[in-house]
DNA sequence: TATTTATTGTTGCAGTTGCAACGATGTCAA
DNA sequence: TTGACATCGTTGCAACTGCAACAATAAATA
C-alpha cells in the first residue's frame, strides 16, 4: 500500500545513475589502481594529459569538471611519482603547465589497451542496444 | 596526430556516466540540501526508509551499495536531526531497526515531488529515447 | 554446557574532498 | 605610473569516505 511518502528510490533515474556509474568506475579503477598505484582522480588527470599535451590546471578543470584543487593536489602526486611533469608558463607566470613524462607516457600506453578491453566488456552487456545508449547519454551530457 | 598513449576520455563510457551522475546527482542535492540540510547519503537512507518501513543497517547497505560505516554514520546524523528513530530489535539484538518518525516522513513527503519533478525535468531533454535509454540503463544494472 | 565461529553495527585512522581564503601574478583604467 | 580589480594555483580546515579492527551478540559444534 502506497501512500505520500513512499518513493521508488531503485527507478529513481538519479540513482540509477549513480549505483551504475560508481560500479563501472572502481571495476576500472582497480585495475590501474593495483598496476600503477594511481586513484581515480590522478588517472583521470593523466588520461585528459595524452590527449591534451601541455596543459594548465585551469583548462583541465574546466573541461573535466573536477575542482581545481582536486586537480592540484592530482598533479602534485602525480609529479611525485614521476608521471607528471610541471612547469611555469613563461608567458604568464600564474599558470602551470602540466604534460606527461617518458614514464607517464608508458604507463598510458599501457593502460589505454585495458580501458578499451573494459568497455568493450560492459557494452557487451548491451547489444543490441548499444547505440541508441551510447547516443542517449551523449544528448544528455550535452544538454545538462 | 594520435599516437599509441592517445585517448579520448571524453568518449569514454566510464567517464561520461561518472560526469553525468554527478551532474545530475549534485543538481538534485542542492534542492533537498538547501532546504533540509541532509547530505547524500542522509538521502539515500530517507528514501529506502521510506519504502522499506523498518529496517536494519545490514538491509539496507545489502540493498543500496553503501559501505555499512557510511551508513551507520548518515543514520546518527539523521536520528540527531530527528528525521530518524533507531532501535535494537529485541528478537536479535546484534540488529538495529532503523525507521522514519513522523518529521522524516514530512520531510519526504515534500522532498517526493521535488524528485519526481526533477526527473522529468532530466528525461525531457531526451524525448523521444527515454524508454531506450531507460531499458540499456535498468539492463546494465542488472548485468553488472 | 562450554567453546569456537559468524554476524552486526560502531569506531579509529589515515586519506580524500569541497569550499573559502590566500599570495602571486597579470590586466585595466584613471 | 599607480591603484583597483581579475585570474591562477595552492593551502587550511572541517567534513566525509573506505577500510580494518573491535565489542556485543548469536549460532554452531564438540
Amino acid at each position: 500500500m502506497r501512500d505520500a511518502t513512499d518513493f521508488d528510490l531503485e527507478g529513481f533515474l538519479p540513482y540509477q545513475l549513480v549505483v551504475l556509474s560508481d560500479r563501472i568506475s572502481r571495476g576500472f579503477s582497480t585495475l590501474y589502481q593495483q598496476k600503477f598505484g594511481i586513484s581515480r582522480a590522478e588517472w583521470r588527470v593523466v588520461a585528459h594529459l595524452s590527449q591534451a599535451g601541455s596543459v594548465s590546471v585551469r583548462e583541465i578543470f574546466k573541461t573535466v569538471e573536477m575542482d581545481k584543487s582536486k586537480i592540484s593536489r592530482a598533479a602534485s602526486r602525480l609529479e611525485a611519482a614521476g608521471f607528471v611533469a610541471k612547469c611555469v608558463n613563461p608567458a604568464d607566470r600564474r599558470l602551470v603547465e602540466l604534460s606527461l613524462t617518458e614514464k607517464g607516457r608508458a604507463m598510458m600506453a599501457e593502460i589505454t589497451p585495458m580501458a578499451h578491453a573494459y568497455e568493450r566488456e560492459v557494452l557487451a552487456a548491451l547489444t543490441p542496444h548499444e547505440g541508441c545508449f551510447r547516443a542517449a547519454l551523449a544528448q544528455l551530457l550535452e544538454q545538462t
